[in-house]
DNA sequence: ACCTGGCCATGACACCTGTCACGGCCGGGC
DNA sequence: GCCCGGCCGTGACAGGTGTCATGGCCAGGT
């Protein structure tokens, strides 16, 4: 019997998944969480076999999720299951520790093969993502042009973003152009859209 | 028993809600779509009670799926599913003649329940976002406004902007500014989140 | 017929942005 | 040690952006 956690944030997603994982003779759901923050204390409390998590949900994002789990409990596998199959994530959720990872638009009885492969020490990835994602590479973009960048992602202005990061709005701009040049992009949104798309940016 | 059918782009949602729905006696899942212009055939072709619609799908958004349905074929009842609470969707989802609308982080016990109502004529709508949506009220932004501020939300240029919807830059930029000023903002950027936000434009 | 309000356009202006050149600081690798 | 590359800052400049005033056109309501 494979014990399993889902995380999500959306309820009925959650629930659906649930059922879904229910109906296989092999495994059985032992916990649920809506939020990010929630993934650590309920691994501890229920000790599942496999953790299956949500990229974007509320308190702690996914990725940092599955980083707590891999330290603290590595009796317990991790399979990221995302709604966008950004080719970033994929990256950063190996480096995290992650043993699979799976996008939500795959067929749904491919799931618990999935579950099954990653509690027995394999390794689960879609593979149209793995080539994108070895073809794309890691992101071009050094850690402080992603903080200026993701600070300009809510439409601030530049001095705004100097503010928030503490910086000279000389040095803001730089960052920008930098990270403009760098993606292709002709304007600070176009750079953020892209960066997102890559999955070189985290949302919000 | 009543017959139903799922449009989600997620295979895996969809797979999900479909084991969910499958759990109650009264419920019959008689066809499954991935995008929204594959929804009205589908309706045409297995005639169900009810339909299940996400509004952000690929083809066509499911408001607009929603409106083609209730025209065609008005003994379908129509129930949005979505993924974001926005106050505009609600709004234009009942415009479009939907007969419920249920946000997707609500309890998965209560879906069975929504599509039990919707099918004996009932109408649906999430109480917390009813209560918001009569607040908030409906878009400041005039027709014009919101094709700009769209057209702006990749993240273009003036110039870009005004090619592409064949206006003047003068033009784009008064729209762009009277959007900037509805909405409280103080960039096109956070316009658009604004804007967004409250379900005045749907992305992308 | 009149007025209102949305849409389109022009022109002008202050301000913000994106770019470039330049310099200094620091840690890591040959 | 030296050089490289990321990081931070300054200053300056062309061009883009947001705002305002002004005016014309047209549909709908009184």
């Amino acid at each position: 019997m494979i014990r399993l956690l889902l995380a999500d944030d959306q309820a009925l997603v959650r629930g659906a998944l649930a059922a879904l994982l229910q109906l296989e003779d092999d495994l059985e759901v032992v916990a649920e969480v809506a939020r990010g923050d929630e993934v650590l204390p309920a691994v501890l409390e229920h000790r599942p076999d496999v953790a299956l998590l949500d990229v974007e949900m509320p308190g702690l994002d996914g990725l940092s999720a599955a980083r707590e789990v891999v330290a603290r409990v590595p009796a317990c596998r991790v399979l990221m299951v995302t709604t966008f199959g950004r080719p970033g994530y994929l990256k950063q959720a190996m480096e995290a520790g992650a043993s699979g990872f799976v996008v939500k638009d795959t067929p749904a009885r491919q799931l618990a093969d999935a579950v099954r492969r990653v509690h027995s020490g394999l390794r689960v990835v879609d593979p149209a993502l793995a080539a994108e994602s070895l073809t794309q590479g890691a992101s071009p973009l050094t850690e402080r042009e992603t903080d200026v960048l993701r600070a300009a992602s809510d439409g601030g202005t530049v001095a705004d973003i100097a503010r928030e990061l503490v910086l000279s709005e000389g040095t803001v701009r730089n960052h920008l152009s930098n990270a403009i040049g760098k993606t292709g992009a002709r304007t600070r949104a176009e750079a953020v859209r892209v960066a997102v798309d890559n999955g070189w940016l985290v949302p919000r």
